[in-house]
RNA sequence: GGGGGAAUUCCCGAGCGGCCAAAGGGGGCAGACUGUAAAUCUGUUAUCUAUGAUUUCGGUGGUUCGAAUCCACCUUCCCCCA
């Protein structure tokens, strides 16, 4: 269940108990979708980056190792060894990125195996089937990531097909939950509508009729501008369940985020942080910085001089650019744990500002400085 | 001592008379990345007073309207025979 414990203007400042301990929000979960972190990290080392809440994916684990394995060996929890909250995304992200390899009727979403090419048949309830198998603590709903741009018509079809979609993915979780390995599972309904106003809202006020225990809104990011996705935020803000957790999936940078919770938002993921990690782009307090660039290649001083993490409490900007240039993964280890405690300790922070009811001030401030490149 | 082969831009390497500042790869430099088909992808990599000009293909000289490409000699390296 959750909890709002206080409020900032449009911000929130809450809690979420789930079958696997309790979430601080405003939280970012950090993505681990084969049920691990790309870059080199173990659970142990999650757990030392101060992450709160681990996300896995349903098309990628299904595909490999399959759900039967993982069940088997104890869900998600047991296998990974994460004994805090999981969230398992829906494959709905996949109908968008592996647009290529799909095909969408009523019914549900026919992939080709990225990996083989083989046929995979995915409807709602198998997706929804696939997650109380992983064992996950909150399973997302299976819907269709809207491309950005799409026409008016399109989009307005493909949202009322996924609010078709979320009857049959509530029916299937309600009959199974509590026969699954994980009882206590809750479902999340997905918002779609690209960037049209009324199809956002139609569709919002749709779903949340379906008084399901989280909200979150999908389809942003996707190509649209900041601008455009601040304004769907903004316009979804005051029909979303007040009690009710609120999911930006898939955002963002950090000002995103601070943007975002400034709009009312309690949960993000995003695999820009552990992606730009791997790239040598590696956040900073005074701003992102490409480690790779030549200017670093003599340089002593931590990645972040006022960063508490497990790198910068030890390594060289001249060593991690070296990491970098003599392609060794340690590079990639590294630079994610940064970035990630960075990610975490950032939403820590906001969390502090709320609680001393200073997240205006802390808004204004960082929102200049976040996105800079230095 | 005799015979044969080779020298190309940071490196390797293609080119064998004009379409060559010279393919391709590597390396270098920089950029992109937002519910992860991403350890991926893109740009750039002689110089300048830059929609043009100048200097480059071991060196020097020559043939030609024109040479990285043909000729002569020189230098260096490799292989084979003695």
């Amino acid at each position: 269940m959750f909890e709002l414990k206080l409020t900032e203007k449009n911000a929130r400042r809450g809690q979420l108990t789930t079958p696997h301990g309790v979430v601080q929000t405003p939280v970012f979960m950090n993505v681990g979708t084969q049920a691990a972190i790309k870059g080199g990290l173990s659970s142990d080392d999650l757990v030392n980056i101060d992450c709160q809440v681990e996300l896995s994916n349903t098309y990628h684990l299904h595909l490999r190792p399959g759900e039967d394995i993982v069940r088997q060996l104890g869900g998600l929890h047991g296998f990974m060894k994460w004994e805090r909250p999981i969230l398992t995304d829906s494959g709905g992200f996949q109908v968008f990125s592996l647009a290529k390899l799909r095909k969408i009727n009523e019914e549900g979403v026919q992939f080709s195996s990225h990996i083989d090419g083989h046929r995979i048949f995915m409807r709602p309830e198998d997706s929804i089937d696939i997650q109380l198998n992983l064992g996950a603590d909150i399973i997302m709903a299976f819907d269709e990531c809207v491309a950005n741009p799409s026409p008016y018509e399109y989009v307005k079809a493909s949202t009322e097909r996924t609010s078709r979609w979320l009857t049959r993915c509530k029916d299937e979780w309600l009959s199974r939950k509590d026969s699954s390995i994980n009882s206590g599972v809750n479902l999340w309904g997905i918002n779609q509508g690209g960037v049209y106003e009324d199809l956002r809202i139609a569709h919002m006020k749709t779903i949340a009729e379906m008084d399901l225990p989280g909200y979150s809104i999908g389809g942003l990011a996707v190509g649209e501008t900041a601008e455009e996705m601040y304004n769907i935020i903004d316009i979804l803000n005051p029909i979303m369940p007040v009690h009710k957790p609120r999911y930006l999936m898939g955002v963002g940078t950090p000002v995103n985020i601070l943007e975002a919770v400034y709009r009312g938002v309690d949960f993000f993921d995003c695999v820009l942080p552990a992606r730009n990690a791997r790239h040598g782009h590696l956040y900073t307090w005074e701003g992102c910085r490409n480690i790779k660039n030549e200017k670093y290649s003599k340089d002593a001083s931590s990645i972040d001089e006022n960063c508490g993490c497990p790198v910068c409490s030890k390594f060289s900007r001249a060593f991690i650019r070296h990491l970098f240039k003599a392609e060794e993964i340690l590079a990639m280890r590294l630079s994610v744990m940064h970035n990630l405690y960075f990610y975490n300790s950032l939403m820590r922070r906001i969390r502090d500002a709320l609680d001393n009811l200073q997240f205006e001030g802390f808004y204004r401030k960082w929102r200049e400085v976040l996105d800079k490149r230095i």
